[in-house]
DNA sequence: CGAAGACTTGAAAATCATCAAAACGAGTGG
DNA sequence: CCACTCGTTTTGATGATTTTCAAGTCTTCG
């Protein structure tokens, strides 16, 4: 059976675009269009609030320091790009096709009743693991020294941000093998690649301890911005 | 200024878990300690709620069919794991250090306020974003002919979610170039990937329209299994 | 028709994988 | 304390995949 091409009798009741999307557009406070190839929203602007697909195709994508550019998403009717509010983005979104859009106000969740508490927090949890996500899919554009360099800075950083660092050292319980599941090579390159960072100085790793010895200098090979771990309040 | 290191003075009120830890602590409503090494949640495994982590390292780690793994997601303290309620995970959760973690029963969106059914729209948007987001990291594991394939898979199933195919035919508004960008190739080596597929009687691509010729064949190539792409709702 | 963009081709070079083996380290039991 | 094991890290040689560069053809569209 081609599950592709026939249908699933239960889509209708599980696709979220189908039940939802009378929700989302009747909660569509201003509608847009624009052509194709054109920027829906521009890297570095602060989201208008939450976007809904109408009608056509886009994608997010960012634009690398070299000149290259690396999709993050594909975005289609129904889609929403809920994105952390009051923060610029870190990269664009552009219509391959003409497209109409709407704009959503971002919803309240701190105030009402006792449960919107628990439901924010899981908000910011969730805008900041998709963040995160896309940074690891920006890392399929990059090499594997890069890869490495950017995963290590981005470790440290939310280790720091739990509080597990000391100074520049953190527990680091990965093995190579480990690093090379998560960034895709074999433990061999992984192996060869952290040597390469140590001969530079960028880094100190060894009986499951993490030294950055030259922080700055790695964030710079792995072109490193922090600012997509921090996502901020839903509510301003 | 090393940004890695040095305080970021908004740090305390913009991180997630700093101020938010609380919150979801109080929402736990079972506690657990697991070793290291260990299944937190097994590979198709029903989530028994949202996953927080209290105490220690943790991985998303996706099986690949010829043994090699894939790890999807880092988890440290203060992260949340919100999955599609009621579905099995398509990888497992898998412990590095021992972990304590606590259970969180999903919170019910749909029924209290008129709002709600608008955040619950949202919640499955950001859930199925996030699978998505999941599966393109599981691409860097991937050959460029199997990466390729996964993604005219998913792009054709969902733009036949939202009704854009007609038979086993759709618009295909991506340039080569687009593609190479989506899968961080070059575009070149799309291009010969592409004459591969079509070779093989996989799919034909001309004039901005996408035919799956043997959509069951691309989907085999592409170790393409679409269940990730309906997340549910979030209210049984 | 002309021009711009998209697709295709070939050859050479870099990156990364594979295979196999050795060295190292931590932990265990004798 | 030593011998032993097991998992991890390291090394070398070889090959496949993928990139780069450069040019050519094909489409589309004003």
């Amino acid at each position: 059976m081609n599950t592709l091409l026939t249908e699933d009798p239960r889509r209708e009741a599980y696709r979220p675009a189908d039940g939802d999307r009378a929700v989302l557009a009747a909660a569509v406070s201003s509608r847009r269009s624009v052509g194709p190839r054109r920027d829906m929203v521009r890297d570095g602007e602060v989201p208008a609030g939450i976007y809904l697909m109408l009608e056509g195709w886009a994608v997010r994508c960012r634009q690398m320091r070299d000149g290259s550019r690396q999709i993050l998403a594909i975005l289609l009717p129904g889609d929403v790009c809920v994105d952390p509010p009051g923060r610029p983005l870190n990269h664009a979104i552009v219509t391959l096709t003409p497209v109409r859009y709407g704009v959503i106000p971002y919803p309240e969740f701190g105030e009402t009743a006792g449960q919107s508490a628990l439901v924010a927090a899981l908000w910011r949890g969730q805008l900041e693991m998709a963040s995160i996500q896309r940074e690891w899919i920006a890392n399929s554009g990059r090499s594997a020294h890069e890869r490495i360099a950017h995963f290590l800075c981005e470790l440290f950083a939310r280790a720091k941000a739990c509080g597990l660092t000391r100074g520049d050292e953190c527990d680091f319980p990965l093995t190579q093998q480990d690093i090379a599941e998560v960034t895709g090579l074999t433990s061999v390159h992984v192996n060869r690649m952290l040597q390469q960072l140590r001969r530079e100085g960028l880094i100190a790793l060894h009986a499951r301890k993490l030294v950055m010895s030259d922080g700055e200098g790695l964030q710079q090979v792995a072109l490193f911005k922090r600012g997509y771990l921090d996502v901020g309040r839903v509510q301003a």
